[in-house]
DNA sequence: CAATACAGAATGAACATTCATTCTATCATC
DNA sequence: GATGATAGAATGAATGTTCATTCTGTATTG
């Protein structure tokens, strides 16, 4: 087993028992176990528990962002952006459920403290596509003029509470209703 | 002191310790020191940790419930009971952000891991409230037809995320603020 | 034969919980 | 009213458990 494939068990088997137990009841000897190494060997890889933790965030968080940003062109309407990107998102939430819990614990929890949830994709290059997209739809007065943080509440905390419903299987979320719900998000934050 | 009063200072130091600090970082010794008791004396009021915890939550519930509801109307237009209803449950959540961090802590925690947060108000005598209101809207054809489950992601998610960044300082909720969002919610469940 | 990776036992810190003991208040007895 | 007995409340040191992390000896690799 190369030296790489052992960092991405134990990256993995952290993953898969933090998204299903919660950083409680994730013991470092559970993740070697699962990993199929040793205790200690968790320690050449990463430095501790918080920095294995961070690790794991700032991988699914790059994932997140590519996969959402696939197939995004800049070029359209504000509202069709809006709609491609809102349900981009929560389809792969959908389709990860994994990387969805693990993502809501890290943001509720001490880790990610200081981290807020409307950061969450786009930060390639510095830049936040959410936050653009915000800003030219209230220059372009296609979006109620409010504070930003408010139109990430309307938009993108529905979104996540509809996520969070999915995997926890209080709702099968089919193809219409990602649809219909990205349109309510838009009439939410949509200038009239 | 009388009997109920420590269990008041109890009851009052778990739920500040807790809603600053977290679960995490709230162990009992603590809680008792800010009490002003005996690490024992917990024991006699709460069996253990769990119980207490739970205890705090449920005094809450009733709390935010009985605000809420009072001077509520049923007999008003679809569109006023529910701004009234959402502006009043942001309103509480402003001022008493105490309140609101201990709630949010135990929704994303395994204590509340089966609770789910539509449940939140408007438990009083087996009826909820909000759901009644929810499906007076349907029946009416003012709201969407859609699974209530979304309704409630839809108006209410904003509403916890906007209380989330309030408390935590990252924005300042004014009076028109509110206003303007509860509308916003009401236009995404809202059938037109 | 270095030198590095590895496993798993050992360590120690952080807690929840228990329990032997002390305190306090009430009430009966003289 | 003083004295003593009793019950229940309160205490905090002691205990046991659960981990993250470190250590030590062994295997692997170059």
């Amino acid at each position: 087993m190369k030296h790489t494939d052992k960092r991405n068990e134990i990256l993995s088997a952290a993953l898969e028992i933090i998204s299903e137990q919660g950083f409680h009841k994730a013991p470092m000897s559970m993740i070697a176990n699962k990993a199929g190494v040793g205790a200690g060997t968790i320690y050449i890889y990463f430095e501790n528990k918080d920095v294995l933790i961070n690790e794991i965030y700032r991988e699914l968080e790059k994932k997140v962002a590519a996969t959402v940003q696939e197939g995004y062109s800049a070029s359209q309407p504000i509202r069709e952006k809006f709609i491609y990107l809102w349900t981009a998102l929560l389809r792969y939430f959908i389709k990860n459920p994994l990387h969805f819990r693990y993502i809501e614990q890290y943001h509720n929890s001490p880790y990610g403290a200081s981290l807020r949830r409307d950061k969450l994709m786009g930060k390639t290059e510095g830049s936040n596509i959410l936050e653009e997209l915000f800003k030219e739809g209230v220059s372009q007065q296609a979006v109620k003029d409010i504070p930003i943080v408010m139109l990430f509440a309307l938009a993108f905390a529905p979104l996540l509470s509809l996520a969070r419903d999915h995997t926890l299987g209080l709702i099968k979320i089919e193809d219409a209703h990602v649809m219909r719900a990205a349109e309510a998000c838009w009439e939410a934050v949509e200038n009239k």
